[in-house]
DNA sequence: CGTAAGATTTACT
DNA sequence: GTAAATCTTACGA
């Protein structure tokens, strides 16, 4: 398997992530995800950061080596999962969006009933918090390494598809700014994309 | 120590 | 389209 190289800035690693095959083996079943859709954090130079302010217990995952599982939860219910990039010390990391489940859908199918309603198949892994749970990433995971076998695992894409980039989604203020920070990476005209 | 806000999703009007 | 669910962190008193 190719692997992906993480050691350089997210927003050098987020498109080279787009089209890569994200792998789960957690919850006793493999469900395999196409990575469509990611947004670059860029730590302390970032305002929309969980770590532009400092480093912290939440976000002391960023801060550690590329490779490393940043798993947040967000109002209280959802989980969202980053990879941490660039060298250690440096809390920059790509969140990944949105995907689509190309193995284990029947998997990943019950899990998203079992927490909501899921009616189409794009919408098994159409959302950052929508993913973790095909992939049943929970807070426990928060801190693993994807090189080292536990639990996930990525294989880069075999060709670049086409790229659009826009402002990222949820993030106010200057964060927004798309001259600024135009970080979101979608692949283009893919339905599995939550534009 | 108390309060406010957040990288979201789902359900209801 | 709008509101609620729900918890951790950050910041002010």
């Amino acid at each position: 398997m190719t692997t992906v190289d993480l050691s350089a800035h997210a927003l050098e690693v987020a498109p080279t992530l787009l089209g890569a095959i994200l792998t789960s083996t957690l919850g006793g079943a493999r469900v395999r995800v196409r990575v469509t859709e990611v947004e670059a954090y860029e730590g302390a130079h970032d305002p929309a950061s969980h770590a532009y302010r400092g480093r912290t217990a939440r976000n002391a995952v960023m801060f550690g080596p590329p490779g490393g599982v940043y798993v947040y939860r967000h109002m209280g219910l959802h989980y969202c999962m980053n990879l941490t990039c660039g060298p250690e010390g440096t809390a920059t990391a790509v969140l990944i969006r949105a995907g689509e489940v190309v193995d284990g859908e029947e998997v990943a199918w019950r899990r998203r009933n079992g927490a909501g309603v899921c009616r189409a198949p794009r919408d098994l892994a159409r959302g950052p918090a929508r993913l973790t749970v095909a992939l049943a990433v929970t807070g426990q995971h928060n801190g693993i390494d994807i090189f080292a076998g536990e639990g996930l695992s990525l294989e880069a894409p075999r060709v670049r598809p086409p790229l659009r980039s826009g402002p990222r989604i949820g993030v106010r203020g200057i964060g927004a700014d798309p001259d600024r920070f135009p970080w979101r990476l979608w692949i283009d005209e893919d339905d599995f994309v939550s534009g």
